[in-house]
DNA sequence: CAAAAAATATGATATATATCATATTTAATC
DNA sequence: GATTAAATATGATATATATCATATTTTTTG
């Protein structure tokens, strides 16, 4: 069982609050998992009984509409906690977390996390501003949904992705997605995804070869998708 | 100054939590407002310094999209707080509220809110539940966003009008949203709103006296909300 | 109350986007 | 490595939705 002391990413989590104690107390119940690429951590109606701190890998939150397709809400990184909501709210999962590459996961019981929560007001602190952060982001997203075009949440999200996740040696954007993803991201039919990413391509605003996207123009791009 | 103690609203928001003492404490320092139909609680990139108790009124919080129109995110209604997201990360106001009729609010400082924050617990984890009650709705909302036609939309938003806000005595939905307004909340045209406005009317579903609207068939509207 | 302004309504049309079809490329499987 | 399946790409077309124009109704204001 490795130490969470030592664990790097805690320091981008909530979870840097807590003290030697409680992490030796939770290296001391949590377990680690791999999850390989295209596996669920969790979906959504399910009974969370514990939060995932992820250690490495990106996976999608995702939702199932009443038309069949799934919507993305959002990606989420190493570092970052899931299913906080759940416990907080005593909820079933309102979304499925779909590993996007291979991950490595830490599942931390919803005991002790409300442990935590009772007793160090700094780590309840930083899980409320994370969900505060998340609240933001999702009014934002509702708002970009509702007023901007398909053309314009394409250039947002490649945008996003670009700055959020960054490019790997070759100048790709890092994660991987199937078109069917970010189609499912944007919110529009797979070939009109498809169909615009080529339009940007022909443009020059990316460069596509196979499922690699390089941006050549973030800025021409992020004009795009605020509607200049 | 009224007494919070006797306050209605109270019970419905996180304010349940706090005890006499600390009622009568919120009771000195705060400062009650009478806000009109159409004017602002609050504008989106404003400082608040305090949160916003509903004591009577239905707002709207809105942003303004690079388009130049105003999505509507939410209803808030009577009973709830507006303003805590700003206040616990310690940002600007994301959304603009503004009254959709005449309103009483209460404005209840910031010093204060932190103070019940970090000596009730009950109160923050009254407070994280809401924040988490919203965070939850906000995704599906980008699902359906993401998802639905605005047909399907305009179904849903009908129904939740109807379910949230109720009817009066004539039977027409209590909350009375200008066409504009309701375009707004479903991401769409007014124009595109008005016709299905129309096509509803036409097949029964809703019946329409001006700015009146009175739901006729609720399970129909919500079979066509659930792309049934 | 009349005049002006705003909101609602509806038609005509343009545009964006979805859908269906099919070809081509890429990845998976035996 | 050949075969099959899946993903990507692109064309043709249908449909939903936005936009522009204008009429009508409702609300506001002097």
């Amino acid at each position: 069982m490795s130490k969470c002391e030592q664990c790097i990413v805690r320091q981008f989590s909530s979870l840097k609050a807590l003290n030697k104690d409680e992490l030796l107390k939770m290296a001391n119940c949590k377990t680690s998992y791999t999850i390989k690429k295209g596996q669920p951590i969790f979906e959504e109606g399910d009974t969370l009984n514990g939060v995932y701190c992820i250690k490495d890998g990106i996976c999608k939150l995702s939702k199932l509409s009443s038309n069949g397709k799934d919507q993305i809400v959002k990606l989420v990184k190493s570092g970052e906690l899931l299913g906080q909501r759940s416990i907080i709210s005593e909820e079933v999962a309102n979304l499925s977390a779909i590993a996007l590459e291979n991950m490595e996961v830490c599942f931390i019981p919803k005991s002790e996390i409300i442990g935590f929560f009772n007793e160090n007001n700094q780590f309840s602190m930083n899980v409320m501003r994370t969900i505060c952060g998340d609240l933001k982001d999702a009014d934002d997203h509702v708002v970009s949904m509702g007023q901007k075009t398909v053309k314009e949440r394409l250039a947002e999200t490649l945008v996003y992705l670009h700055d959020t996740f960054g490019v790997n040696k070759e100048g790709s954007l890092t994660v991987q997605l199937s078109r069917e993803e970010l189609a499912g991201m944007i919110g529009t039919a797979t070939e009109s995804c498809i169909r615009l990413l080529s339009e940007f391509n022909k443009s020059n605003l990316i460069a596509l070869d196979g499922k690699k996207i390089v941006i050549n123009d973030i800025s021409k791009l992020q004009r795009i998708a605020e509607s200049l």
